[in-house]
DNA sequence: CTGGATCCGGAGAGATACTG
DNA sequence: CAGTATCTCTCCGGATCCAG
């Protein structure tokens, strides 16, 4: 069994995990939304399709093994599409859908705010370290 | 050695994975940002401050160790203030500061995405399970 | 050669029991 | 009440192997 294995055990933790939150079933998906990879690889896949080896690259520091893991990931909960071309190596896209565009706004909103507060937190984190 | 040696380990993690990724420093604030826990737990102090437990119990399904482990990134991140009450028994409060407050309207945009979008992802879910 | 699956060792998450 | 210490077990990363 591939890696769709490891999705499979984590849906049926959930499911297990689920019975006993009772109450929320979205936080199943604010759990996988709020995930390192996942936010990466969406705000990536920001300026259109990308092939497997370009995301690989542009997300740099990813492993082979969870690209592949965080696309099935999103490839099942419809927020990325996944197209095979199949010529001479072969050819692997990877495009937001509708739903996963929807989700861009946020997660670029996410990457804005590091982006923007990242010298007071480096202080914070300064002032942490030092005083204690 | 408490849990604070875990978060200290991280950070040297981090300092030796930042060295290669050369580029971003924001990465590793994205990374921070970017947790299961982390968004959960600052979803919960949009109220106003609260106590240890009442954190516990309204993030139902964290672990002690996590939620202290989280809370500790937070509270050296600068986005998390952390006051000791030492009454009998002790009374441990936790609150935003102001630059958790900045980063507040963009992780309740993530959850209020997850609770808007969770019926399309689930049925995506359940197509992709049933064909393949 | 690209995309991906498998195996293995070590780091980290979870649950439990204990302490000031 | 608010953690800490410990143990277990899952999960991540890296190397390797496989199919087209």
């Amino acid at each position: 069994m591939p890696t769709r294995t490891a999705a499979q055990r984590r849906e049926e933790a959930k499911a297990a995990y689920d019975a006993y939150l009772a109450t929320c079933p979205a936080r199943q998906l604010l759990d996988r939304i709020s995930d390192k990879w996942v936010s990466l690889l969406l705000n990536a896949l920001a300026g259109g399709p990308q092939r497997y080896s370009e995301l690989s690259r542009r997300v740099a520091g990813v492993s082979q093994k969870m690209l592949t893991q965080s696309l099935r990931g999103l490839e099942r909960d419809g927020l990325v599409s996944r197209t095979v071309t199949p010529s001479v190596p072969v050819r692997v896209d990877y495009e937001l859908t509708p739903l996963g565009v929807s989700l861009l706004p946020v997660v670029q909103a996410v990457k804005t705010w590091a982006e923007t507060h990242i010298e007071e937190v480096a202080a914070a984190r300064a002032e942490y370290d030092r005083r204690d």
